[in-house]
DNA sequence: GTGGTCTAGACCACA
DNA sequence: GTGGTCTAGACCACG
């Protein structure tokens, strides 16, 4: 659980934090049960204000990624295997999905690499091990629709 | 050129609109040298303030999609035939993808469906060639419209 | 009396043209009595409105360095060796050159430097020709007020 | 970091306090590093909005010459000692120079005295120059005072 | 007519 | 507590 924040960023400090946990669930670096720093440890750690933390978790508490309670801290919530997304979670992704997608294209990103984009970075999430008998789930390519 | 917001959003409006041009663009219905309302008809038209209007443009004369100039407005600089993204575009770009995808994969949404979700907002945005024969006006080349 | 503008520059072209016109007459290029193009014509040689001569114009009457009437046009007011400046004059200027030097040092040009730029400058208006023989209507020195 | 402002000027007032700031730290008065008054302290201060001290608080660090974030404040960026200027900087700043210069030429007033305008406003810069003896205090080196 | 400035109030985000 | 956002009115600059 190494964070390595951009202090000096555009980006919040809480929401680097909350990004980097959220990938590293996406990637299986924590999974659910996995418990993660105090936010008194982990604001020590990166030499940061708690209440800095604590925003961190709590957002994710409210995205659903994370529970909190006294006694064992926070705990991971939900990791890719727990299962399909809470209605209403697709739709609103999608739609950040579609502007930031447009954001590329209209910068003259061209839609094969876009797609390229994606998909290494869906593989980067998936380090090799993971696809181990059929790999029936893994990056697969050649789906292009252009 | 029907943009429609969602007043009342957690997105604020400026984002919005700003949003919807470059979905605009992305999708060809913009194309480069194209020219946007008035900041003053565009806001009247939508129900709000023109400072909000010029703040979305603004925003988008500043990541490079528009050029402004008091006598005719705002044109549209960029579309997806102008050639490749300024330097350094991509990976502030991808940094954000990462975030994004992460976020569905955590969620449960598998890679497959994740990657047919990219697939298919890039499709929305060249729908033409799903339809034309010869698809000789898509935006791929500079005939432009106007 | 060929004066290059910038279109899409931040400085408004009326500014350009005032300043350009400035310049010349600092340069000698322009001396008292001499008539500058008609507003009319010379926004069809820049391709711009006439207006925005107009403008111009009447800046540099407001300043003193232009007089307008009907018949001949526009004649140059004062050149270099018209005299001193109005009363008034210096102060309201040393004040702008103040914040224009301090601008430079405080950016890490020294002291030196921003005297070796001014120096260049001066002697950008003088360009040798003019203190020939006797130079008693050129750019003369030692009349120096302070 | 006394900064007293002319209401009622021309000089809009945000103008007014990023030239007063420029002066500052061009006289060595602010130094790298050194902390300027929050926006919203500064404003009551002065009795004006702290939007306009925003604006040119922001201004100023669009210039390179302060560093902002929220914890701390704003912060002296640049000063004499911390280097040459970014590329690019000297020809724009020339330009303005070139404008200025011929301003007071066009008005009559001789090279010599141009020229000693420049130097005096140069010294009152460095005024502990003209009083001390070895002058080992002098904004030079980066004998910073915080 | 256009866009932009200057100032501002209410509110939010951040540490 | 800090800076920043979002929206805004009145006015100016520009062509």
């Amino acid at each position: 659980m190494i964070l390595s924040l951009d202090l000096g960023s555009e980006v919040p400090i809480y929401l680097q934090i909350r990004d980097r946990i959220v990938e590293a669930i996406a990637s299986g670096e924590l999974v659910e049960g996995g418990s993660l720093p105090s936010t008194r440890q982990l604001a020590v750690d990166l030499g940061i204000n708690f209440h800095t933390v604590n925003k961190a978790y709590d957002l994710l508490r409210r995205e659903g990624l994370l529970r909190i309670n006294r006694k064992s801290g926070a705990l991971v919530q939900r990791d890719p295997s727990t299962g399909p997304p809470e209605p209403g979670f697709t739709d609103e992704w999608e739609t950040r999905l579609r502007t930031l997608l447009a954001e590329a294209v209209a910068h003259g990103v061209g839609d094969p690499a876009v797609l390229d984009s994606c998909a290494s970075v869906l593989a980067s999430f998936t380090p090799t091990a993971l696809v181990a008998h059929g790999a029936d789930h893994g990056a697969k390519q050649g789906d292009s629709a252009s």
